[in-house]
DNA sequence: TAAATACTTGACAAATCTAGTAGGGTATTA
DNA sequence: TAATACCCTACTAGATTTGTCAAGTATTTA
């Protein structure tokens, strides 16, 4: 239920990427494509959609790419989201443009509403440079469980 | 973003009704059509799962209709929207079945899983009797209103 | 200044998912 | 026994998503 798009997904993951360079060593789509694993072509059009929004800023010719416009710990992800497809809309009836003709009789509105501010609010408290911080506790434990693991082996435990 | 498909949302708005007749009088299909703007032919979809999940007993044969197995206060909108399509899963790389093949290097993954905590936690919270309270409130609300129209229009106020 | 790198843009198409229909049942009750 | 109402499966039109493709333009470095 409540399913995100794999091109927000994957726009959430560019940034992040792009993130990585802050605040001065522009990421190129190839090296996004590569590590994300998500095609050249693609992210053009996620990152377009993103330059224009101003949240990233593009250099251009050899050595050029991406960068952020703000600070990580400036750039939410509901920002991110926000903008690769519109404010949260939960249910159709909360958009503006065709509305709820039930409204007053509707009484699941009220709940897809307050349900799209908990989430809104949630990411909106998330940031880029909480993903960065995660990706070092990440690599951490990472590096923690192959500790364990190499232990295990020597001792000739698991497989 | 992560927009709730059409049929969710007619199933809870569907549970509704048939709360509104609990504890023993059974709601029909054609009732709930109705009331709430959903064709019979699509509802039947619908109340089938819901009554398969258990959620919802039938009765059969004229003046027949659906009943809910249980009070309206232990129903959750998380458990009518989970038998609607199975558990939260915001991303693909939360689908047991899918996988994440990086998991290990997929920073938003711990982010998707929390929000989906939270969400199901909220959802988890409102019940069917919450919605039934809230019907009432919308009903004072509306008189309310209707009563300040009235007399604005007496007034002279307003158009 | 030429070549390489890399962003920019718009059109388009395959694949998937959603929403809803159709049409044939079966069970129950007045 | 006729009317009512649930039960079930299959199917399809249309929307949406998920990309690809091709032909640019801008910038830097050798």
């Amino acid at each position: 239920m409540l399913k995100l798009s794999t091109k927000r997904q994957s726009g959430v993951r560019a940034m992040f990427e792009v993130a990585r360079g802050y605040p001065d060593r522009p990421i190129s789509i190839k090296e996004i494509a590569q590590r994300q694993e998500v095609s050249v072509a693609y992210l053009e059009q996620i990152l377009n959609t993103l330059r224009r929004a101003g949240l990233i800023s593009s250099v251009r010719g050899p050595g050029g790419g991406y960068l952020l416009t703000h600070g990580p710990a400036h750039i939410s992800i509901a920002a991110i989201l926000r903008e690769l497809e519109g404010p949260v809309s939960i249910a159709s009836c909360m958009d503006p443009d065709e509305g709820c003709h039930r409204v007053e009789g509707c009484v699941t509105h009220t709940l897809w509403c307050s349900l799209g501010e908990k989430i809104e609010a949630f990411l909106s408290t998330i940031t880029l440079d909480d993903l960065l911080k995660d990706e070092r506790l990440l690599i951490d434990a990472a590096e923690h469980d192959r500790t364990l693991t190499t232990r295990k082996a020597a001792a000739g435990q698991d497989r």
